[in-house]
DNA sequence: ACCCGCTGTCATCAA
DNA sequence: GATTGATGACAGCGG
């Protein structure tokens, strides 16, 4: 097999080469390196391109060989012409068959552990099958034809086996019961074994856990199955099943904020290793991430609370939070079915109504000051959030039902948080907030002020915003603490219609304005629409026109060929004709018609 | 001084 | 009946 001018350059003699190096002399002047002449070092080269396109075929066979034990795992879906997952464990022969059935962009880097083994049995089925091809069936099993995979030519083969015996009653082994054989033979082989077990392993694992709550028949977007790696791989060459498995966990954390709900208490998911890997990773303490998963959810106040006391949940733990969990937090909020409080509001176009969320019906409302502030400043609205969570669990953490000193330390923690949220409100605004957003804090700060002083000038015992905020029962609680005289007790319960009506405008000026802009918008539409349906009707009416120029035309041409017995024709005008029922014409006389009028 | 937009408040209704 | 949310109307404030 040594090339030609190898064989050649044996015979070069001694003298040869001197000539050469008299010839090297001469042309270095013309700037040729002394390797163009030198023997040695061409041979050298040769062999080194050699073995680059040897090292390059056996990658070829590999990526091969990988791509159909890959796509031994799935089955292509006639319906939607996707690869889907097999239903059942697949035996052997049919996961190596049904590769080359179809084609798909799929490649994968070579695992040179097996390249020999399957070289050798794609030399020992072209040798012993010369393939033929066919015109429905592809198949093509030759290595140098298998190689292209991209080949057009490899179209997909219309055949759904399910079993080694269905597969020998279909399309490619009926016809090819010698090719079987020589895939057992093939199969066999030791050294391929290890390559098709483990892609036999992917694939039962990756069918045995279906994802919970996914509809029958609907591709499920769980991190760990083939729907996705089908969708991956078909557009991905040269991604090995490693890899790929990699790529899939790296989108993983987008997708487990959605899913993670759902499969965490799935005892078959939880036993996926894949899984509680994630759930280490992104959820460190799955208490608290379940205990949050449940505040977000949970609508009812005595059971969040309960869970809330039972579980040891501490308001460090929120503050320990990271940013990003934070933010999660934020987010988890945010996704509330129809919560309108005045704290999801800003995310929720019809966001109105305050306190039905985290803490029953009363959570901690924040202006709309508050939430500009909020979004100007992401840090604030984190902590605030925080400190929300540490006000409304704080007491239930530390007795299951509120007891004065539970509720005395919720005062203070509330009045204490409040007046360093305004402080840091204020503090953290800086110069990046807007004369704007300083009016309106300046003037809701007066607004509070009054009513503080109102309250201050009663001796009234209670912080404007616990007066506002509390969930009705607390509320209640609490005045039963504080022993208030009427004229206390006319202003507590004003102060609180008061606060609680502010907020009620606010989303109720909010939903008003989205309600005009989706209004203008439905009348841009609604003009757009008009305007086109305007167009159509001068369309139309033109074709109409034309249609009645054509029908009377033809009219006229069928009046001029009516002949009469003596061969004259009929005057339109003193004859018609119309169509009886029956589609039978009559020629009409006009002046009959004339006389019907005139009686 | 007047206008306009924003915000808070009140009154009222409905759930 | 009490509570709460929604909403129209009004007033005050500031640009």
């Amino acid at each position: 097999m040594l090339p030609v001018d190898f064989c050649a350059s044996v015979i070069i003699s001694e003298q040869d080469m001197n000539l050469i190096d008299i010839l090297w002399k001469q042309d270095i002047d013309l700037g040729a390196s002394r390797e163009v002449f030198d023997y040695n070092h061409r041979q050298k080269e040769h062999e080194l391109q050699r073995q680059l396109e040897l090292q390059e075929e056996k990658r070829l066979h590999l990526l091969q060989e990988q791509e159909k034990a890959l796509l031994a795992q799935l089955q292509l879906d006639e319906e939607t012409g996707e690869y889907v997952p097999r239903p059942a464990p697949v035996p052997a022969l049919q996961s190596a068959i049904m590769p080359l059935e179809v084609s798909q962009d799929v490649g994968f880097p070579a695992d040179s552990s097996d390249a020999m083994s399957f070289d050798e049995c794609l030399q020992l089925l072209a040798e012993t099958f010369p393939v033929e091809e066919t015109e429905n069936t592809s198949v093509s099993l030759n290595a140098s034809e298998v190689a292209p995979m991209a080949s057009p030519e490899l179209s997909v083969v219309p055949s759904t086996t399910q079993s080694p015996g269905s597969l020998s009653g279909s399309s490619m082994p009926a016809m090819y019961p010698e090719l079987e054989e020589a895939w057992m033979e093939l199969l066999s082989l030791p050294e391929l074994q290890p390559c098709l077990n483990i892609k036999m392993e992917d694939a039962v694992e990756t069918t045995a856990y279906p994802l919970p709550n996914s509809p029958a028949g609907q591709q499920p977007k769980g991190p760990f199955y083939p729907p996705n790696c089908s969708k991956v791989e078909t557009n991905n060459i040269n991604v090995c099943p490693a890899e790929f498995m990699n790529t899939v966990e790296g989108s993983v954390p987008r997708m487990v904020q959605s899913d993670h709900l759902n499969q965490a208490h799935n005892p078959a998911f939880g036993a996926d290793f894949a899984a509680k890997n994630f759930d280490e990773m992104f959820y460190p303490n799955p208490i608290l991430e379940e205990s949050t998963g449940q505040r977000g959810l949970d609508g009812s106040n005595s059971d969040a609370m309960s869970d809330m006391a039972s579980q040891p949940f501490t308001p460090a733990d929120l503050y320990s939070l990271s940013p990003g969990d934070a933010l999660d937090q934020h987010e988890l909020m945010a996704e509330l079915p129809d919560s309108d409080s005045g704290i999801s509001s800003h995310t929720s176009p019809n966001a109105s109504s305050p306190g039905k969320s985290l803490y029953g019906d009363g959570s901690f409302h924040h202006s709309d000051s508050d939430m500009d502030e909020m979004d100007q400043n992401p840090g604030s609205a984190e902590t605030d959030f925080s400190e929300m969570f540490t006000i409304n669990f704080q007491p239930d953490d530390l007795q299951p039902t509120p007891s004065e000193s539970a509720l005395q330390r919720s005062e203070q923690q509330m009045e204490g948080k409040l007046e360093r949220h305004e402080m840091d409100s204020v503090e953290e605004c800086g110069p990046r907030c807007s004369p704007f957003t300083k009016d309106k804090k300046r003037r809701t700060d007066a607004r509070l002020s009054r009513d503080e002083q109102r309250a201050k000038a009663l001796k009234i015992p209670l912080s404007v915003s616990m007066i506002i905020n509390l969930p009705v029962d607390d509320f209640k609680e609490l005045l039963s603490k504080h022993h208030l005289n009427d004229a206390q007790m006319a202003l507590v319960q004003d102060i609180r219609r008061r606060g609680k009506n502010k907020v009620a405008a606010q989303n109720c000026r909010k939903r008003k304005m989205e309600n005009i802009v989706g209004l203008e918008g439905e009348l841009d539409s609604l003009k757009e629409e008009k305007e086109r349906l305007l167009s159509e009707k001068v369309q139309r009416a033109a074709q109409l026109k034309q249609m009645k120029q054509q029908l009377s035309s033809l009219y006229l041409e069928v009046f001029s060929k009516l002949r009469d017995d003596k061969g004259n024709s009929y005057s339109p005008s003193e004859y018609s004709l119309q169509q009886s029922t029956n589609g039978s014409i009559f020629l009409v006389p006009r002046v009959k018609k004339t006389f019907a009028k005139s009686d």
